[in-house]
DNA sequence: ACAAAAGTGTTGATCGTACACCCATGT
DNA sequence: ACATGGGTGTACGATCAACACTTTTGT
């Protein structure tokens, strides 16, 4: 197994993206569970080419995890503290997993070095339409599956605290910023715009308030209505002006 | 000369701090001219040990550079592109000052390698009350002054950007924070106060608003009169609240 | 006609800004 | 007394939240 090596990338550097998706009343994150024995559940990270930039290899291991480009992403944190090693957990996994560890999947000492010493990591996180994603897995994982973020499973080193943190970045960000249409498909309704906010914010908002402020930001646009068949009034679609 | 090595460092990732005084209604930037021919001009700069968190890190370069702890520390940006390397700049200083890398100085491969390696580096800003810093120098290092932030030389890679970035932030920073009173002796008026701003923004406030303002931010504790001897009204000083 | 949900309008409070005035200090 | 600059109070306008009302849709 020669996974890595610092020809390649650039040692001791990782990112680990939080994705964030939107469906029905529900923020996601998109999380993998290691195909190893012990339950390891950890966000998509991935290392930094010699040949790329920070912002260019965060894009490619979630174009590699999700299947699109053209992501929103943005960096929200870094993780470096000295304790911050892979160590004790990576050899608990290797000793659990022995039977994994022959043969052509042996672990050669430099990869050995590599995967258990210590990481600076930049936290990064990501803004996509659920819909357009197709989750990917790698070798390494078991599952890539999105989780209500509520429901997040005890995940490795520091990774829950990275998503916390990495809420607490979108949430700052969209008192001023309405990056939050990424998450939502190209054409939507107020209300889907106003119950997003409320499940982001975990607050409720006068609906008619809630429109006046989203349209007086003069980014959408308005299109025709949308006939759900419900007897009341249709509302009007709206897209992200161009 | 072994300056560096990645068995006490992590390698390919520094630290470039924005270290930020303020004085006679100008704000200044902490800035090295590097001990080389060529007028070479750098941010104070550093490495991790392996032993050390990020943060702590940048605590321990400020100290070097500035004599004192404690110092206000923000990260602010990493700046990653796979084109930012020193090879080009360094090999010319190098090439230029072949007298000084001979025998002890002499630059082994692998300094020579880590010197001019491409270099993810952490942006840090600082606020130091200028009084209390003694600029040190390195022997890296032909001086350490305070420049204007509006005079300061061109600087070697992206650290000029490094600088204007570090500025944004801080000004994005000061709307919902007062931490620009790190910039300020321990007690200060409210005209040395509002001098500040009006310099850092570069636009004028008006002066009963401003006080209002502040005031109502409950951070600031009144103390006594401050007699300057000149024909008005004294002025009172003030304190940030423990 | 009616219920349900979307859209619009109006009022009142709150916040920031502009203006005016008063106070202290040394000549 | 007066000039100078510091401190405080008031009034106006803009912005934001709460309430009320109208419109549209399918049954």
């Amino acid at each position: 197994m020669h996974l890595f090596n610092n020809k390649s990338y650039i040692p001791q550097l990782a990112i680990d993206c939080v994705i964030f998706g939107y469906q029905e009343k529900e923020l996601k994150v998109l999380i993998s569970k290691l195909n190893f024995k012990g339950d390891i559940y950890s966000l998509p990270s991935g290392f930094i080419l010699q040949t790329e930039g920070i912002d260019e290899a965060a894009h490619r291991i979630l174009k590699e995890r999700t299947g699109i480009s053209n992501i929103f992403l943005e960096h929200y944190k870094n993780f470096g503290q000295a304790d911050r090693t892979n160590k004790a957990i990576l050899e608990n996994i290797i000793d659990k997993n022995k039977e994994y560890f022959v043969g052509d999947l042996m672990l050669s000492d430099a990869d050995f070095e590599w995967i258990t010493g210590r990481f600076v990591s930049l936290g990064y996180y990501a803004l996509v339409d659920i819909n357009k994603v197709t989750p990917t897995k790698t070798e390494l994982d078991e599952s890539m599956e999105w989780y209500n973020i509520h429901e997040i499973p005890i995940m490795m080193m520091d990774h829950n605290g990275m998503i916390e943190k990495a809420l607490e970045s979108l949430r700052l960000n969209l008192d001023t910023n309405i990056i939050v249409l990424n998450l939502l498909p190209e054409t939507f309704t107020m209300k889907e715009v106003q119950d997003l906010y409320e499940t982001i914010f975990e607050k409720e908002y006068a609906r008619n308030n809630f429109q006046k402020k989203i349209l007086e930001l003069n980014v959408l646009e308005r299109l025709e209505k949308k006939f759900t068949g419900a007897s009341n009034k249709a509302p009007y679609l709206y897209r992200f002006k161009k």
